[in-house]
RNA sequence: GGGGAUAUAGCUCAGUUGGUUUAGAGCACCUGCCUUACAAGCAGGGGGUCGUAGGUUCGAAUCCUACUAUCCCCACCA
């Protein structure tokens, strides 16, 4: 058989992906005698198309999900999507705009269906997308945020909250959008830096010919005025305390407030109070008990309360009132100002600050297990700095307003009645029957309801997420449910650890009692080489599936682990991916070189015995720390001991120490041994590069379906010797010095050397001579006890080794870099001196430091010695 | 403005409760090799005093303080 000396992922990628799916590999059903392993996926937006993140948070799932899988645990991934009402909304608006309809001009059922035809037809997308990359998922068990059952948790819990008096409703300043005549999320208002003007206005104090000049941007709403606020450490006002203004124009007289909000510096230090149309003068106006006068219609143009201009637009209302002030003498002066202003992300029109009704959930309960739990470790954030940011959030957490001015979305299940007052109930039909106790009134029907026109906020179905999946609500003692839940991990981005991560912990408690996962992984944030967040708009992020098609999913996968801790950002280069296919590709060709032995049964060469012998042991110490790094979510680590296990242990060492001469066979049982050992690399390695492993797993024999390598038991530790280990490297590092005299002298690796080692310690070297022959090529190694002539030398730890050269060498040169080592050694034998001679650091420093000090100046001294005896033979 | 971090080799990062050489890895770089698995490879090599300034300590990349720079989250300037 050929093999091509090119790894081609292409190939092989979708025919594993349907032998893992046709054989249901990733199917999992509950098995009281398997620990269950679970993940639920952070669902993406439905709209979402895959990008970096989803990579990196997906693969490292996968990495996750696979181990556990190979570890004979019931692994389940739980796909799914999320319904995004906003994002998915403005998409469907888009849509329809391009078809020439107007949100307006339809109803909301005819919308509805238009936003679900939209959402069968491309909400699929970013999960079909995940496939390519090789997540593992249960995709019988894809969920989706909307669907039945999932909305039915929804409405039951907004109910449960209510009942327990949780959810409320108060009034909260949103983001108006004029134009489209709809509130915004914040996130749908772009800030931009806009050219304006600060105009200096003079509001006459009460009772006195002094007036006071307030800086405000927008003159337009001085009507609205509540009140005049100065700092109350601010001097320049004493004078001025408890008196009242007069506002120009319509002289009408508000009071003057003391309040800390006011910067001192900022303008006249002077601030107008306009509580319905700026959201800290709200605040201000509940701290002062202050009325809110709200002048500006829904359509931006000024209403009766204004008194004057009633009927213009706020832009021509600013201009006109910036002239009748200054025509009144009341307008001291203009300057140019920029500021961010925000504006609709869907019309472009400046928002305006807009107080109204919205419902709100009580969070003072609900926050104290998520807290407590994440505090003392019950679940565990990963890494652990996230806790204090975790912390300041839950100590200053606000109630949570989860109403949205939308369609698409769960509706809330309030129910309005005749006299204003309003009932919750699941389905109309229960709340209609509240609403009849409540009026006291039997002949009321559903047509005397109307239900609340908002939408809840997307979080308020994702933080149910964990539950509901398993259907938690529907049936809390269903099998599955008792069995997956508490997941075991969640991998998410820390940019949602509020918004989603900390609300799963509250609803987990409240709900089941238990915490939704152990332990939350929060990646880092993708950015490109220069350190920028990945976006549209700046054109930085590479497409998924192209990197996928050149570099193949197994070497994006590896490529971006490489790059990232746990919780820290990570700059994505495309290099990695090809560090990534490299990788595979060194296995791959590691394999065609096994693959192409001819095999004979014939002794088995003393190299490859101790060969065999010390990659056993070196694959166990790997496999231990492979462990070490799960156990603490160093996925990074674990890949970099894989790559090194691989390409430096298993291709650069082992396979070079068990390769036949040219033309010879291989001894059966070094045969035997490489195709175990690669059968354990492989192990290791599928959950980073599922694709390549599978493939080569089936190429190495003819394998039963079943026998899979997705499905085959990881390896489990075994006890090893770890001076094995420890004294290879003694001979590999002597290895590595023949060889750089090879290098530097210019001496072909054909050509054999003599090798003279001047040691106390000759069992360690005689154990591994046959490696060193091999991989030197030493004609001779042999133990001297005194210095050999005209040779060069060099150290292992403080045992001289000499290669004789034949003629002469280079004794100056020679001289130079055995002054070199001398200088070195003893810089370090002063500092180590100097340690030594601090009775402070001898009597305050434990025992084992101070012999380990005293180690060192001995084993430094010795070599002084010998390089001094060099020095001196070649004066 | 409030909060949270980070700063170690050209780049991206390790360095686990302060003490095993005068700090490690991967990539990049330099030199030599088309050596019979792999030139997307092999062998060898150079490179940092750990942001700056103080402090604690016998001992600091590691702990403390200040400063500087960068990043993230939240709130957004009359």
């Amino acid at each position: 058989m050929s093999l091509s000396t090119k790894y081609d992922p292409t190939s092989i990628e979708d025919k594993w992906y349907k032998y893992w799916m046709d054989n249901k590999f990733f199917a999992s059903k509950p098995d009281k005698n398997k620990e269950p392993y679970t993940i639920v996926i952070p669902p993406p937006n439905v709209t979402g198309q895959l990008h970096m993140g989803h990579m990196l948070n997906n693969t490292i799932q996968d990495v996750l999900i696979r181990r556990a899988r190979m570890q004979g645990k019931e692994a389940c991934w739980v796909p799914g999507t999320d319904h995004a009402s906003i994002a998915t909304e403005a998409k469907v608006v888009n849509l329809l705009k391009e078809k020439g309809i107007k949100k307006g001009d339809i109803s909301r059922e005819e919308f509805m269906e238009h936003a679900w035809e939209w959402k069968e037809k491309y909400g699929g997308i970013i999960l079909q997308q995940l496939k390519k990359l090789g997540a593992s998922c249960d995709w019988d068990r894809e969920r989706f945020t909307m669907e039945e059952d999932l909305s039915a948790a929804v409405i039951e819990v907004f109910n449960d909250l209510h009942e327990k008096g949780y959810i409320y409703r108060g009034i909260r300043m949103v983001n108006w959008d004029p134009e489209g005549k709809t509130a915004l999320a914040d996130d749908e208002v772009i800030f931009k830096e806009v050219n304006s003007k600060l105009y200096y206005i003079k509001y006459l104090i009460e009772d006195s010919d002094h007036h006071l000049v307030i800086a405000t941007t927008r003159p337009e709403t001085i009507m609205a005025d509540a009140a005049i606020c100065i700092n109350p450490n601010d001097d320049r006002f004493k004078h001025i305390k408890g008196k009242k203004a007069i506002i120009p124009l319509i002289n009408r007289s508000i009071p003057i407030i003391e309040d800390d909000y006011v910067d001192m510096e900022f303008g006249t230090g002077c601030l107008k109070v306009t509580p319905a149309h700026d959201i800290n003068d709200y605040e201000i106006g509940i701290r002062h008990n202050l009325p809110s006068i709200d002048i500006i219609n829904d359509d931006g143009t000024l209403n009766d309360k204004a008194e004057i201009l009633v009927g213009d637009d706020r832009f021509v209302a600013r201009k006109k009132i910036a002239k009748l002030l200054k025509e009144a003498d009341q307008l001291e002066k203009e300057e140019d100002y920029t500021s961010n202003v925000g504006h609709s992300e869907r019309t472009n029109a400046v928002i305006e600050p807009k107080l109204s009704m919205q419902w709100f959930v009580k969070m003072e309960e609900l926050v104290k297990p998520a807290y407590e739990n994440v505090m003392n470790d019950t679940i565990q954030l990963i890494p652990p700095k996230f806790k204090n940011t975790y912390k300041h959030w839950m100590e200053n957490v606000r109630d949570w307003c989860i109403s949205r001015q939308l369609w698409w979305g769960q509706r809330i299940p309030a129910y309005y009645l005749s006299n204003g007052e309003y009932v919750v109930g699941k389905t109309p039909e229960e709340a209609l029957e509240k609403a009849k106790m409540k009026l006291n009134n039997n002949a009321i029907t559903l047509a005397d309801l109307r239900q609340d026109e908002d939408v809840l906020d997307t979080w308020f179905s994702s933080w149910l997420w964990p539950i509901s999946v398993f259907n938690g609500f529907k049936d809390p003692e269903n099998e599955d449910f008792n069995y997956y839940y508490p997941t075991n991990d969640l991998v998410t981005g820390p940019d949602i650890l509020f918004f989603w991560v900390a609300r799963m912990a509250m609803a987990g408690y409240e709900f089941t009692g238990k915490k939704p996962f152990n332990n939350v992984y929060l990646t880092g944030i993708v950015r490109d080489t220069q350190g920028r967040k990945m976006s549209k708009q700046l054109g930085n992020s590479p497409d998924p599936l192209d990197l996928i098609k050149t570099h193949g999913a197994d070497g994006v996968r590896s490529g971006l682990l490489l790059s990232s801790a746990a919780g820290n950002d990570l700059l994505f280069d495309v290099k990695l991916c090809e560090q990534g296919w490299n990788f595979g590709n060194k296995l791959w060709n590691a394999f065609r070189l096994i693959k192409g032995w001819e095999v004979k049964e014939i002794d088995t060469p003393v190299v490859s015995v101790k060969a065999n012998a010390w990659f056993e042991a070196r694959f166990e110490e790997a496999l231990l720390e492979i462990e070490n790094h799960f156990s603490k979510f160093r996925i990074s680590d674990a890949l970099m001991t894989v790559y090194k296990l691989i390409w430096d242990d298993f291709c650069s060492q082992y396979l070079e120490l068990i390769k036949p001469p040219y033309g010879e066979a291989i001894d059966k049982e070094s045969y035997e041994a490489s195709i175990i050992f690669l059968e354990d690399l492989l192990k290791v390695l599928h959950p980073f590069m599922p694709f390549l492993t599978e493939e080569i797993w089936h190429q190495i024999k003819e394998r039963d379906t079943k026998d899979a390598l997705i499905i085959t038991h990881y390896p489990i530790h075994k006890k090893f010797d770890g001076n094995l280990v420890k004294d290879a490297e003694v001979a590999f590092e002597l290895i590595t010095q023949i060889r750089n005299i090879r290098a530097s002298k210019g001496i072909s690796p054909k050509q054999g050397l003599k090798l003279f080692i001047k040691t106390d310690n000759e069992a360690i070297y005689q154990e591994y001579i046959s490696f060193i022959n091999k991989m030197a090529n030493l004609d001779e190694l042999q133990f001297t006890t005194d210095k050999i002539e005209n040779a060069i030398s060099f150290f292992i730890k403080s045992d001289e080794c000499f290669v004789p050269m034949e003629g002469s060498i280079d004794v100056e040169k020679e001289k130079e870099e055995l002054q070199k080592e001398l200088d070195y050694i003893s810089g370090f034998l002063k500092s180590v001196k100097k340690k030594l001679s601090n009775d402070k650091f001898v009597n305050s420093a434990p025992e084992k430091v101070v012999q380990i000090e005293k180690q060192k100046k001995a084993d430094a001294e010795a070599k002084i010695k010998t390089l001094e005896a060099s020095l001196k033979s070649l004066s």
